[in-house]
RNA sequence: GGCCCCGUGGUGUAGCGGUCUAACAUGCCUCCCUGUCACGGAGGAGAUCGGCGGUUCGAAUCCGCUCGGGGUCGCCA
């Protein structure tokens, strides 16, 4: 068996008719005619139509025994099909090969799902055989999808003078971000490594060390729980330049994601890429990462409801609040508010306001309660015509934002305002420097402590932190965040100040960041930089729902690998090894 | 930890108080078939309906608990 003289599947043609080929592959198919066997063979590259003819008898009483699945070897010449009898959906479907000798190399058992159909397996089943899963088309092709984007992105960078370099996974655990995956050493007991949740503080040291512009596609690791786009293990396209403002990053990184949909999709992806502020992506579309592939956009009518005397929206008024709606251009029944008012509810708001926009005015239960002048209004603010239907919500900003933009997000997909094949980036850019945490209310960092305010907001770096703005910035496509990224502090001073906005005192600083303070009195260069989840970008080109079905081997939503049952009960001797000692479980914990 | 959805032959679904001795498609097994390509035809095997408990004369179907999976909120500097 010489594989050297292996001719992938796929890639059969007309060209070959007459030479012998040997094709290795799976038995995709078979058409047992009776006298004739067809058998559809593939690998990677695609499938072919082997032939089976009694003519050749070992051959054809082989063909007749193979089993979907089966490893084979068949060897034979190339043959024009007969006319009429061409498959227009394969590349292959001008030949088919004349099967003379056929070695059955691994017989295969039944699979316990189809593997040639791409229909719906339950999830657990596929990642338990995933290495039967990653065999059809879907995930080949979502693989192999992966891979050229990689590519893309490596010859896109290398090209602009980026240098791929690597940075360590075993690190520092550092106590901000999320939760770490702890290493212990064995050498040094009693003390613990953490897996990187990013290359941060790496990447600005290496533009410290005058390596000016980086780059790493690199796998990260934080210990939270699982979602559709959030995997225990991910991978970042991480990249850092010096001497760079924020233009510079944008540009870069837009230019990077227009050569790769050009490259793997061809799709024009419009440059520059739209940019909104944090701010106005909030007042517009009610969350920081906009859907922008439909409109719906929130509209303010506080001030059209200014003198109102309609009670809900009065108190909301008079305590600070507003009331913003947003039009939708169809009459949706009582059904679908119903169902929006439900999500409106669950992000805080007591309500959703609607009328129905009719030829001469409004229908709706409330409408009583408003003057011939809001109601004017009303139709002006929102253009709504007739047969649209308005709907509002007046609370806090913050609860209309957030109750309007998830009813935004909700009402799309209903009314078909989402195309397939639509790609929207956004940048998002002035985030805030800090922001207040929900549950300790203690100040945090929007984005990372190393993450540089924008200058002419420094006056409130101490009086008023949390109205500070950042140099931060985020990529933003169809609704999904693809990653983030800043203009970083370079001066000690500084970021000494930042610490200090973030209650992190001069010494606790110098004992968990004095490596950083102290390279930046070493030279620094101004550096900025960017980082993005490659999963969810892979994810978001593949059509793709969740980063799974673009990772050869994922993680269940409880962190397990089910293929091989990761994770597995400790090793009493590696635990002695580590110096290690499992407490005894709480009773109610399992 | 909260909320929501889903567990029925190998796979995917239907059935949602009695007619279920559980249906359909596909896969599997046997036989027929020389131009199929989701080949076709005939026949066959295969599920006590995730588990436990309850309601009921009667439960796949209703209720409770539980196990497993997924989505989401919290969390993700």
């Amino acid at each position: 068996m010489s594989l050297t003289r292996r001719t992938p599947c796929g890639t059969v043609r007309t060209e070959q008719v007459g030479s012998d080929v040997d094709l290795y592959g799976w038995v995709h198919r078979r058409r047992d005619l009776g006298g004739l066997i067809f058998i559809d063979l593939r690998d990677r590259s695609g499938i072919v139509q082997v032939k089976f003819d009694p003519v050749h008898a070992q051959a054809h009483a082989a063909g007749g025994g193979l089993r979907s699945e089966s490893v084979i070897h068949v060897r034979g010449p190339v043959r024009v099909r007969p006319p009429g009898t061409e498959n227009k959906e394969l590349s292959t479907g001008a030949v088919e090969v004349e099967a003379h000798a056929v070695d059955l190399l691994n017989r295969a058992q039944p699979p316990p799902f189809a593997v040639n159909e791409d229909g719906a397996v339950d999830e657990q089943l596929r990642l338990r055989y995933r290495y039967l899963d990653l065999r059809r088309s879907r995930m080949a092709r979502n693989l192999q999808l992966r891979h050229r984007m990689t590519k893309a992105i490596r010859d896109f960078l290398d090209d602009q003078g980026f240098v791929e370099i690597e940075t360590p996974v075993l690190i520092r655990s550092t106590p901000e971000g999320a939760r770490d995956y702890l290493v212990p050493s064995r050498l040094k007991p009693g003390h613990v490594y953490a897996l990187a949740q990013s290359p941060q503080l790496y990447k600005q040291l290496l533009m410290v060390a005058g390596m000016d512009r980086y780059f790493q596609i690199v796998r990260c690791y934080r210990d939270e729980d699982q979602r559709a786009d959030r995997q225990p293990e991910f991978t970042q396209l991480d990249l850092e330049m010096s001497f760079v403002g924020e233009d510079d990053v944008l540009d870069v990184i837009e230019r990077c994601f227009a050569h790769i949909w050009k490259q793997v999709l061809n799709v024009d992806v419009p440059t520059p890429i739209r940019r909104i502020t944090h701010a106005e992506a909030l007042r517009r579309y009610g969350v920081d990462k906009p859907d922008l592939r439909y409109g719906l956009e929130i509209e303010e009518l506080s001030a059209i409801f200014a003198t109102t005397e309609f009670k809900i929206f009065r108190q909301a008024l008079d305590s600070g609040g507003v009331v913003r709606g947003i039009r939708i251009p169809r009459n949706v029944g009582g059904k679908e508010i119903e169902a929006l008012t439900e999500v409106a509810r669950a992000e805080g708001a007591k309500g959703l306001a609607f009328w129905h926009r009719e030829p001469n005015g409004w229908r709706s239960p409330i409408t009583k309660f408003f003057s011939d002048g809001e109601l004017t209004g009303l139709a002006q603010a929102t253009g709504a015509q007739p047969d649209d239907v308005v709907v509002a919500v007046a609370d806090r900003a913050e609860v209309a934002a957030a109750a309007l933009g998830s009813v935004r997000k909700a009402a799309a997909g209903p009314l078909g305002l989402i195309k397939d094949g639509n790609f929207e980036f956004v940048w998002v850019t002035e985030f805030p420097l800090f922001e207040r945490s929900k549950e300790t209310g203690e100040v945090t960092a929007a984005h990372h402590p190393f993450t540089s305010p924008r200058p002419e907001d420094l006056p409130l770096l101490d009086s008023e932190p949390l109205r500070v703005r950042a140099r931060a910035y985020d990529l933003v496509l169809n609704g999904t965040e693809l990653g983030s990224g800043s203009i970083r502090i370079h001066d000690p001073e500084m970021q000494q100040r930042v610490f200090n906005g973030l209650g992190i005192s001069r010494e606790d600083a110098e004992r968990k960041f004095g490596f950083l303070l102290n390279a930046f009195r070493y030279g620094a260069p101004p550096h900025g930089g960017f980082a993005y989840g490659l999963d969810r970008v892979v994810m978001l080109a593949a059509g793709e729902e969740t980063i799974r079905e673009v990772i050869a081997f994922p993680k269940n939503q409880q962190a397990e690998e089910v293929m091989t049952d990761a994770p597995a009960p400790a090793d009493p001797k590696q635990l002695r090894e580590l110096g290690l000692q499992l407490m005894p479980r709480p009773p109610q914990a399992r």
